[in-house]
DNA sequence: TACCAGGAGAAAA
DNA sequence: TTTTCTCATGGT
């Protein structure tokens, strides 16, 4: 796949950041916590995620040693509220071995991003999506997260194939955005929060209206 | 009542 | 290799 020009890409950040302001994803929650986070987010609504984490807040459970420890029914139990919780309650607890078996969250922090990407995704359980979430908002390098709403919503802005590979889409927002931790944190919480604003409750927007310097034509 | 949410893996075709 | 099914709670 050929890189577009970064300028549409540039433009619908600036779009997005202007309509919508920082959306401050995961704000000092510590790497640990997001990681968790991005394993129970999975399909699932945030406001879902945020009471299964409080449960282990609650149950001081929020670290690697107390999930791995835990009897997979009682976890299960704690995560209820953020739904899959047997699926989510073996991932949680595949993700807490390998992090342990690596040797902590420092270890992994020296490890090259490809390196550190390619074990996650060897975790059962961590798929791109989860992975990129993890690299980007725990380990803080330069990730692009694609999610439905990142093809939705650049699809309709007929910037990318909302078809295409997860590799090559995430290799099109990179290119076009530079390595830029910060913006690509922003950028994919304004595309989720757009995408749940306007291009849900209003599926013929006007493909993503906000982002087009004039109104799009219905039909 | 039906649909959706900050997906991934297994099974079937 | 691609498509379909399953996992599940809570809000709208």
């Amino acid at each position: 796949m050929t890189a577009p020009a970064p300028a549409p890409f540039r433009a619908v950040y600036r779009a997005f950041l202007g309509a919508y302001g920082p959306q401050h994803w995961w704000p000092g929650d510590g790497p640990f916590a997001v990681m968790v986070g991005a394993v129970l987010t999975q399909n699932t609504a945030w406001v879902n995620v945020e009471r299964a984490l409080a449960n282990l807040a609650r149950a001081g459970c929020l670290s690697a040693e107390a999930i791995v420890g835990l009897p997979a029914p009682r976890l299960a139990e704690l995560l209820r509220p953020s739904g899959y919780f047997n699926v989510k309650a073996g991932r949680l607890q595949e993700l807490c071995a390998w992090l342990l078996a690596r040797g902590g969250l420092a270890a992994l922090a020296a490890l090259a991003t490809s390196r550190l990407r390619r074990e996650l995704l060897a975790v059962k359980g961590i798929g791109p999506e989860t992975a990129a979430d993890i690299l980007l908002f725990a380990f803080e390098r330069p990730v692009f997260v694609i999610d439905a709403y990142t093809r939705r919503v650049f699809g309709r802005l007929g910037l990318v194939d909302p078809g295409a590979d997860y590799e090559d889409l995430r290799r099109v927002f990179e290119s076009a955005l530079g390595r830029r931790v910060a913006v690509m944190n922003e950028y994919h919480a304004l595309i989720v929060r757009h995408g749940k604003d306007v291009c849900r409750t209003r599926p013929r927007c006007g493909a993503c209206c906000l982002a087009r310097r004039r109104p799009a034509r219905e039909g």
